[in-house]
DNA sequence: CCTACCGATCGGTAGG
DNA sequence: CCTACCGATCGGTAGG
């Protein structure tokens, strides 16, 4: 349950704090690699372990247990949404603009961490306690700001009316989640590009 | 690999086949479940026996294998999927009434079958074998066909131009493959009401 | 940070 | 279709 900190100083007191944390982040990509690859379940702690090139059980002196891998990369999302969100609605502009902005940071969100965002979106199922509580407030809170700002941009004919925000909310989130499922770096779009055919899909062009 | 029907005459020659394959039925029906709320690798065949009464080993009397479970939701769903874009492809129309007939039916298919759909997008890494090869083929030629169609909006200016018809596709199907995650059968919508408002969020309504 | 190893779970088989 | 059970895997601990 505890951070493990404490209890790992380095081997002969040569090693500092950053080091551990630089490869306590290591093994946190690597497991959002194995648990994308493989599944949460199916990944194990050994697969993670030789992609640092450490061994099985040495992960238990960075990460105090698998549950808490997952956990961690949970919370990053969880982070990475807030934060796009946060960056969106604080931007000057009408309601218009705000839709736009939403669509173009959370676009850019998942591009950037695009396999974490899979395994978040994959994987929660499995996630436990209070992470599970925390993830779920903050996931209804997101949603309530953004089907907030929908409800507003039909009230500004920036929406079509006569249905629930809540529906054109999950709409556009999902068409911008959606990407994590399709998106390769080695294509030819870049976040920007994406998210400026979704803004011209949904008719959110600047002036028109 | 090979079907155990063969194998697995009636006790004592009083059930029959149909029995046989509704039991069978059943059995599938519990794996999608028991997968749904728990994941591929984390769900047992000893959940999925006792959802139909039956012992554990006594699954391997009607389905060869846990992949094969897993198989069988994954062809359902690829099933599914094509049916639902044929129908919306021979439906009468121009350009712009059948992307509106691909949104309601996929809409209608993922509602339908919500549970198995999320299995299917979530264990595709799972899939083994010719299965896979099948699966990731065919959803090739889905793809495909819908971004032809996107395509042909483009020029009828049905859909905006100067995006990849590609992006154009994948932001359509995402908004309504994301309806896997949130729909609820007991909320207020209805698949025909979500797919309208998608319909009207995409400026696809007749008449437009 | 490693080697050795335990305890538990689970898919699948045997044999009836 | 059941009971009994095997073989393998894996998360986590001990002890250094």
């Amino acid at each position: 349950m505890a951070a493990q900190r404490a209890e790992t100083a380095a081997p002969s007191g040569e090693e500092n704090l950053a080091a551990f944390d630089v490869k306590r982040r290591a093994i946190l990509d690597g497991a959002a690699e194995v648990f994308y690859e493989r599944g949460f379940t199916a990944g194990t702690t050994k697969e993670i372990a030789a992609k640092v090139g450490l061994s099985q059980p040495a992960i238990y002196h960075y990460v105090g247990s698998k549950d808490a891998l997952l956990r961690e990369i949970a919370l990053q999302v969880d982070k990475d949404l807030s934060a796009a969100l946060e960056r969106a609605l604080s931007a000057s502009g009408d309601t218009r603009a705000r839709l736009r902005a939403i669509v173009t940071e959370v676009t850019e969100a998942v591009v950037l961490n695009r396999k974490t965002f899979a395994v978040y979106y994959k994987e929660f199922h499995a996630l436990q306690g209070e992470t599970r509580e925390k993830v779920t407030a903050d996931e209804r809170t997101f949603m309530a700001r953004v089907v907030n700002v929908a409800s507003a941009a039909q009230d500004e004919d920036a929406l079509p009316k006569g249905h629930s925000p809540l529906v054109l909310a999950e709409a556009i989130l999902g068409m911008v989640s959606w990407v994590h499922r399709w998106y390769r770096p080695t294509g030819p779009q870049r976040a920007d590009d994406i998210a400026q055919a979704f803004i011209d899909l949904l008719g959110l062009r600047d002036g028109l």
